[in-house]
DNA sequence: ATGAAAGCGCTAACAC
DNA sequence: GTGTTAGCGCTTTCAT
């Protein structure tokens, strides 16, 4: 028997009798063979693998989103190839050439920089396939993620339902497309409602929070709610009132954003918001998936406001 | 020119004059010729890939072994597949096949389970190099990790040394080497100390470890020192003591262990272990890298305690 | 120092 | 429905 059969037996073409099909398989079974996938891979030009570029693994919000990739990607008979950014463009550069050797077959990336990591995300489109997701670098090319601005407006909105009227901004990096539509959002928020749009920044850290929290205080002593970019710095804002005896959620409410692990083990528990990671990343592996002939477009979901003890009504003192 | 001869010249073969070897890398620059990974991989037998798997990506302490291990596996010019089991024996199986079938060059994993984990494992290093990482499974494949009942000791001896007499221990599923090695360093401390053996068992989330608490109360009251598994379940006994309204380390010492950000960020900050990650991984990739002739063996590295508010002294009342 | 040719394992194209 | 053949891109003999 040839060779041509046995491979048409095991890709489960139709061209091929059923009894010649049994027969081969069996036989693979006995000899346990399995098909090489390099030599595939070199006939065929598909590497069946997809790579995924993160900003930094450690932070909290990637690990979930990366294993949704990664059963979406399974589920297609997919691998994944991770590549880790480190927080550095020049590294995440490589990491895009990196995978492009690799012939990858599609790239799914939240690129680091929402200009500086344009250049590098466009030269590989021109390669190959190539998905933004959670952040975004060009218009350019399909991105999948949550509507940002809806969900920090939702946050704003639910603080001011809850009595607060003196509501601080506390950013992250701008560079991050996500912080940015975030920062944007309150402030065309604060106009449209007539509040104060005076906002601060700081890094993503716990002692970026702390600071913040403290350069707030400083400036807008009678402040009644602090919304953070993220959970992280709304975690360090939480530790530098708890170290000034300021009550939360007594005196000033605390808001972070990304439902990380940090604002369920914080105290008090942080009001957050909770992104549909599983549609995000079946979506972003679908684009990947569908080739060169993917158009340009970007899919928006819905995030969800995730209520807890940080935002409870004021004491009435 | 030959293929042949631009082959050597890229590759930087001494048999070949100087002044070809430019020539071809100039041609090859202009032309933005990249060579193909796949192809060279077919012809050498070696994909210069490295498998990873790891029990589940969201559990907070790996994420940070999985940057050091793609570091450690890019510094040598490899790349990593990522394979998360879902803590699921199955998957991890099906997972290792894979990998096997996508012919990376190694395998570095963390065992899921030791007993349950250890045929599969056993199987895909009948035909290649499978390191373990963290967890362990086999004592007859190589093993990187930290001396996890000396680290426990380590904190056995500090909570008595912070004046603590009544230490309870809640332990995590045995399942995982980790948590076994834990339990057992605790009960041979207390039999060795003639400190009561007693034991708790939780799931490793905060709902395990809040019933944990629940459970330790219930049985000895008057403990004053909890020693737990890792962080989340630490975190979990956290909560339940400060509902109950039981001080926190007042009252009852507290500690975890995995220094995740979870230990960082709840009140108290939890006295913890930290694990020397970076090392861990490069002597996974060095083992992984050796290839077949790596001898069986074990490298234990040396963890660090990590003293935060949980375990300070007591109140004097 | 260079070229010619073979072949890694697979599948697509073509013949029958 | 099955066999034959070619060739994916590379490296490595072997010959010159």
């Amino acid at each position: 028997m040839s060779t041509a059969t046995a491979s048409r037996a095991l890709s489960g073409s139709p061209l091929i009798s059923a009894d010649t099909a049994d027969r081969v398989k069996a036989a693979a079974e006995g000899l346990r063979y399995r098909s090489d996938h390099i030599g595939r891979a070199l006939r065929s030009r598909a590497t069946l693998s997809l790579g995924l570029v993160v900003p930094n693994i450690t932070n909290p919000f990637f690990p979930a989103l990366v294993q949704a990739v990664e059963i979406e990607a399974k589920r297609a008979g997919w691998s994944m190839l991770l590549a880790d950014s480190l927080d550095s463009v020049d590294i995440e550069r490589e990491n895009l050439d990196l995978l492009i050797g690799r012939r990858v077959d599609a790239i799914v990336a939240s690129p680091l920089h929402r200009t500086r990591s344009r250049p590098a995300l466009a030269a590989a489109a021109e390669i190959l396939p190539v998905v933004q997701f959670d952040r975004h670098a060009s218009d350019a090319l399909p991105y999948v993620g949550v509507d940002q601005r809806a969900a920090m407006t939702a946050v704003l909105e639910h603080v001011v339902a809850a009595g607060r009227r003196r509501v601080a901004y506390v950013g992250a990096n701008t560079g991050e497309s996500t912080a940015a539509e975030r920062l944007s959002a309150f402030r065309r928020w604060a106009v449209e409602r007539g509040q104060e749009r005076g906002h601060w920044l700081a890094d993503s850290t716990l002692e970026g929070g702390d600071d913040a929290a403290r350069r707030v205080l400083a400036r807008r002593p009678d402040v009644d709610a602090i919304v953070c970019c993220n959970d992280a710095i709304a975690v360090g804002v939480l530790a530098h009132l708890g170290e000034r005896g300021i009550d939360v959620p007594g005196q000033v409410a605390v808001t972070g954003f990304d439902d990380s692990v940090m604002s369920l083990v914080c105290r008090p528990a942080l009001t957050t918001v909770a992104q549909p990671l599983d549609a995000v990343a079946r979506e972003a592996v679908a684009w990947a998936q569908n080739g060169p002939e993917a158009p340009t477009g970007r899919t928006l979901f819905e995030a969800r406001l995730v209520i807890r003890r940080s935002t409870a009504a004021p004491n009435p003192a």
